[in-house]
DNA sequence: TCGACTCATCGAGGTTTCTCGATGTATTTG
DNA sequence: CAAATACATCGAGAAACCTCGATGAGTCGA
């Protein structure tokens, strides 16, 4: 019965990644799985300072809602942050958040490179 | 009417990164964004070598159905590779798809550093 | 060929996401 | 204070996601 042992199993050396941490990775990696999301995330980059929402959504072929829906998704999972100035509510990215996914990413890729 | 030009507003100087850009980026990140899926990309990449579904599955609390989903959901995404070896079916992480998620991260974060 | 094994797919459920219009909350301006 | 502007939140509908048990398709060993 025990048939991965007969033929088809590596054993996975090495502790697998803890659930939290593959918890938070998924978090952000979700935040940018949407296309609007990642043109909020590219415009806010190429602005280089924050932006206020109505630019936003300026650039997105949706309702003010549900520009606004999205922001809150991608506050919530960390990659954004705003600030009030005014009347106007200011976006930016948050550098280190990004960083840490890419991290991971790169961790990932390594992972490959060193074997093949 | 025009508040923006009177206050808020940088004008976002540059070309928008292309929609098909931005909804191939998305698909690769919604793939990886799913604690399920991140263990099952961390389990393949120390593995070291491909891994059947047996393996994978003894590692994820999920029914063999649920797991055999998530596979499906990141080889449609691009992410892995499937190769049939007798009786069973291995995957494997294509490291250039992961590179390319990496490379628009790379370039989001840089892009912060230029001006900051 | 028959039974055991590996894995995918189907059907169905509950949950989450995405979208919108409508409404509510601050803030500024007149 | 009143009106206007900027933005968030609410409620609802449609679609997608996640999960499971059951069933189907392919492969191997006896």
């Amino acid at each position: 019965m025990d048939s991965c042992t007969l033929g088809c199993c590596s054993p996975a050396d090495g502790e697998p990644l803890p659930s939290t941490v593959a918890q938070d990775l998924a978090v952000g990696f979700k935040a940018l799985g949407d296309p609007h999301r990642v043109a909020v995330v590219d415009l806010l980059l190429r602005a280089g300072e924050p932006v206020c929402v109505v630019d936003i959504e300026r650039h997105l072929p949706l309702a003010q809602s549900t520009v606004s829906y999205h922001l809150k998704f991608l506050v919530d999972a960390g990659i954004l942050d705003r600030e009030r100035r005014g009347r106007w509510m200011y976006y930016t990215v948050k550098a280190e958040r990004l960083a840490r996914l890419q991290d991971a990413l790169r961790l990932f890729v390594d992972a490959v490179g060193v074997r093949s």
